[in-house]
DNA sequence: GTAAATTAGTTTGGTACCGAACGATCAAGG
DNA sequence: CCTTGATCGTTCGGTACCAAACTAATTTAC
């Protein structure tokens, strides 16, 4: 990660991959500040997904995505399979077997709803809550760790940008307003 | 800090999956800050990436993760096939599948390298080539829509930000300095 | 000059993930 | 009832993705 390049108003060297990617295209009329925010934003996902499942997911044998219906269970205590499926951002059909797997692993419980059996309810086991809530402080911290060297207000300021392109993203419309 | 459920100070109004988690954690003392700005990076990249792949790259056949390949190819000329995985953020194991796909499609050619038969260098077909320089800029435009509302000065903060968190999660050491 | 260690890419076994098709269940109208 | 239509969750076929084992090629060491 050793670059001599400085973008000219920031203290904060960038990348070799936005260094390449500025050196091969550069005459081209590109939309560079957008490039680079948004393709940081994979390359952060991407590299704090790996580091969560390699520091801490690992030894309890969960995934990420494992991890985040636990942890929706644990905020929510129960909640039916296709709201599931919503928060933590994936297919209904790829929630069912990330269910099926957590199911084995003994953290949660399938219910079908009495009142209409199309339904089904999903909650942590006695073992579910106990792991998620040895992991998540754990997991709160190593947040923290990913986001060393920002200040709280820097946090902020990253959580509110990144929410403006959240909502970009998952507009109804094509054309976002600006 | 982070005592009050709701944050008042900010223009931008929290997610609803924000606000629940605070209503149901906010007892709790956690780095609030660094949840938010943490998690919403995943959320981002997810709902940037589906979105990319349904606007734009269902179109041509290809996945986020295959466009990736052809844009670093496109902006290398050619590329072995350690750092191509090493530039595009996968496993070279993963690399490999997703090349015969691309090779399937006739996108990009797999050549061996005379001196050293154990290598293999990858570059575009012009197919792919010409596939990646319509897609391109396309690409970036989508990219101008996701940051929409950003001001230019937003968007280089973002990405100084999102460099913070990406130096965080691939540095050696587990304790990131500050 | 051959054996051992190293390196590059592929294969393997398994989960995660998607969209579309499917089966079961409920609701509404006759 | 009985049919039609909507709505759940699951299944299915396929790709993406990982880590570890493996194969082949190269380099190092003795």
């Amino acid at each position: 990660m050793a670059t001599d390049h400085i973008s000219d108003d920031s203290q904060t060297p960038i990348l070799d991959a936005e260094r390449d990617v500025q050196a091969r295209l550069g005459e081209r009329p590109l939309d560079f500040a957008s490039l680079d925010a948004i393709s940081n934003i994979y390359r952060a996902a991407g590299s704090i997904r790996r580091r969560a499942e390699h520091a801490l997911l690992a030894e309890h044998g969960l995934s990420f995505g494992g991890f985040t219906i636990m942890w929706v269970l644990w905020v929510w205590e129960e909640m039916e399979t296709a709201r599931l499926a919503d928060e933590c951002g994936v297919a209904k059909g790829t929630l069912t077997g990330m269910l099926t797997t957590l199911e084995k692993q003994g953290l949660i419980n399938r219910t079908r709803v009495e009142s209409d059996k199309r339904r089904v309810l999903v909650d942590l086991t006695a073992a579910g809550h106990e792991t998620i809530s040895l992991l998540f402080p754990k997991f709160n911290q190593f947040e923290g760790q990913m986001s060393a060297g920002l200040t709280d207000n820097e946090k902020r300021e990253l959580a509110r940008l990144l929410r403006i392109v959240i909502t970009n993203a998952t507009a109804e419309t094509p054309e976002p307003a600006g």
